[in-house]
RNA sequence: GCGCCAAUAGCUCAGCUGGAUAGAGCAACGGAUUUCUAAUCCGUAGGUCAGGGGUUCAAGUCCCUUUUGGCGUGCCA
């Protein structure tokens, strides 16, 4: 907020001075806090179109400005870079801002009037969600919030792959485990069977409700059955563990219903009417090396069966029919070839390629005494996201999970996530939001009342730490839009970890309350309240819990 | 073979879309506790940003190339 002040600020100069210009300069933050509050580089950028020196420009450009108010100096430096500093009233000014704000600091309309549609997790349901669904989830579910946030018309959607092959296989395997509680073993146990635990917990819950009963049915009516049941019971199981977890979806889009709906017919015909499909072999294929792709693929397999491809195309129109600008899928790394081909289809039925935006989460090692903890889901060797929880805790996974920008892999220290110490930079962030809660409470206890908007109290603000400790809340609107245009929620976590630590450095230097300075000390938890509520927000964008006690 | 992602301190990672002397946390070492909650703070040490070339006032950041690692390239989902 105070940047784009700044950048316009320095429009209206080069305006007055007359000079060619353009708007492609930035207003940054130094890294050298000698380089004076904020610099620009936009003398630099500008100097050989208006036939000076960079240094000469910069000259012209600082003397306008720091006759500006707020202003305290405006100071060329090394080749051209024109340094600002601001006054502490400025500053002073700006924290009531932020103070008035509350919860809403931090939002925009940045997004205004454009709906996306985020698809996460779509795990499918014939298991637990594990791991890799549990930095799908802490993804997806905070890129959502910080999107929301900044103005964007957010709709969440896990997709149910109920249809199709694996479900075939849920049911026999519950089948399976269901006849051995009834002494029906078979010889040979199916290498494609689920083979977790939870498989023969589902199939002692379906015998408690139906004894041997399902034993009248015919085979299909009993696999049916079974079928239906697992879905059902699956469904439920991954629900509770995503309310563990913080997570939550608009819509859960059943992909046996999309079927039933014939929308699976409607692409079909509508790529055999855009003259994209031929049959070869007995199979239909889609001519998708014409729109994009390496090479042709099929949509209908020799045997009569659409290939999985058919319906992730019939679900992708539907997030075109329904009007989403922006259409964004976050799948794991192994699916890129995947995306290939449903870009190539959207390409044939003439839908806007750019909508569709893929982020790919990469792998995840889950690290137990410094050693990878090998999973197989055949032999039903995962580790799921309950565990996860129980292990270190929903906040603790969010946090871990978010810290990682979405392209990189990703190593989960468990030994790490479980200490409740200094080494843990979740309860560092939190720690800092309780303790200022404490510190509140002390002030009441001592009859120090916080008071609102009034500037002369404010002029008691005049330690560095103090200004630094405003100026980074100025960063947090920014921060957010940029975390939701770069689809990088980490930038959230590292934020509030910097912001947590400027705080802590601060109550270990000066004390806050004190009675013997009561109008300091109402100066300082002026400061410090308005420092929690952004570490507040902060953290639920994070859907993480902002604790009052540790 | 072709395609995607990565490579920054001993370890795990940031680096604000190209800015000035590359930053945190952990691990190591030295210090602070009759406190406003020490789950904290202060200090020391740690680097050829994988190698090479290019683009420009300026490159960890953009382009090319080599190397190393992960993944993909099904009439499986």
């Amino acid at each position: 907020m105070i940047k784009s002040r700044i950048s316009s600020d320095i429009v209206k100069c080069l305006d007055n001075l007359g000079l060619d210009f353009q708007k492609n300069f930035t207003v940054e933050i130094p890294n050298n806090p000698e380089h004076g509050d904020y610099s620009t580089n936009v003398a630099l950028l500008h100097a050989k179109k208006n036939e000076l020196k960079p240094r000469e420009l910069a000259e012209k450009i600082a003397n306008q400005i720091a006759k500006k108010r707020n202003y305290k100096s405006a100071e060329v430096a090394g080749p051209g870079f024109i340094n600002f500093k601001l006054t502490n009233g400025n500053y002073h000014k700006m924290l009531q801002k932020i103070y008035k704000a509350g919860s809403r600091f931090g939002r925009s309309k940045h997004g205004k009037d454009k709906k996306v549609i985020l698809e996460f997790i779509s795990a499918n349901p014939t298991g637990p969600l594990n791991v890799v669904s549990a930095r799908a989830g802490a993804y997806g579910d905070s890129l959502a919030r910080i999107m929301k946030k900044v103005g964007y018309d957010v709709f969440t959607e896990f997709y149910v792959n109920d249809a199709g092959n694996q479900v075939e296989i849920l049911g026999e395997s519950i089948d399976i485990r269901y006849r051995e509680l009834h002494s029906k073993v078979l010889e040979e146990f199916p290498p494609e069977a689920y083979q977790g635990d939870y498989i023969k917990e589902l199939a002692a819950q379906l015998n408690s409700i139906e004894g041997s009963k399902l034993f009248h049915y015919t085979e299909k009516d009993r696999l049916e059955k079974m079928k239906k049941f697992a879905l059902a019971e699956i469904h439920k199981l991954q629900l509770n563990s995503l309310i563990r977890y913080n997570v939550d979806f608009d819509n859960w889009m059943s992909e046996k219903k999309l079927r039933k709906e014939g929308v699976l017919e409607e692409a079909l015909s509508y790529l055999a009417e855009a003259g994209c499909t031929y049959e070869k072999e007995e199979a239909i294929w889609f001519n998708s090396s014409e729109h994009g792709d390496v090479k042709d693929r099929v949509l209908i397999k020799a045997d009569g069966n659409p290939t999985y491809l058919v319906p992730d195309i019939a679900y992708h129109i539907t997030k075109y029919n329904r009007g989403f600008d922006i259409i964004i899928d976050i799948l794991g790394p192994d699916h890129h070839g995947h995306v290939s081909k449903l870009r190539a289809s959207m390409n044939a039925l003439e839908l806007d390629e750019n909508k569709l935006e893929v982020v790919y989460l990469q792998h995840i090692n889950l690290l137990e005494e410094g050693e990878v903890v090998k999973m197989s889901k055949r032999a039903g060797k995962i580790v799921t996201l309950d565990d996860l929880i129980d292990e270190v805790g929903a906040n603790v996974a969010r946090y871990f999970f978010i810290d990682r920008k979405p392209s990189a892999h990703l190593d989960f220290d468990l030994e790490l996530a479980k200490k409740r110490s200094n080494e843990n930079p979740v309860y560092y962030c939190q720690y800092a939001h309780a303790r200022i809660h404490s510190l509140s409470k002390k002030a009441k206890k001592a009859k120090i009342k916080l008071k609102k908007f009034d500037v002369k109290l404010l002029r008691k603000l005049t330690k560095d730490i103090e200004i630094s400790l405003i100026k980074k809340m100025l960063e947090f609107p920014s921060i957010v839009i940029a975390a939701a245009d770069n689809r990088e929620p980490h930038r959230v976590s590292g934020y509030v970890h910097e912001l947590s630590g400027m705080f802590h450095k601060y109550y270990a230097k000066y004390q806050i309350v004190n009675s013997a300075h009561i109008e300091l000390s109402q100066a300082r938890l002026y400061l410090i309240t308005s420092v929690q509520n952004v570490i507040a927000q902060a953290l639920d964008l994070m859907g993480i819990k902002a604790t009052k006690k540790m």
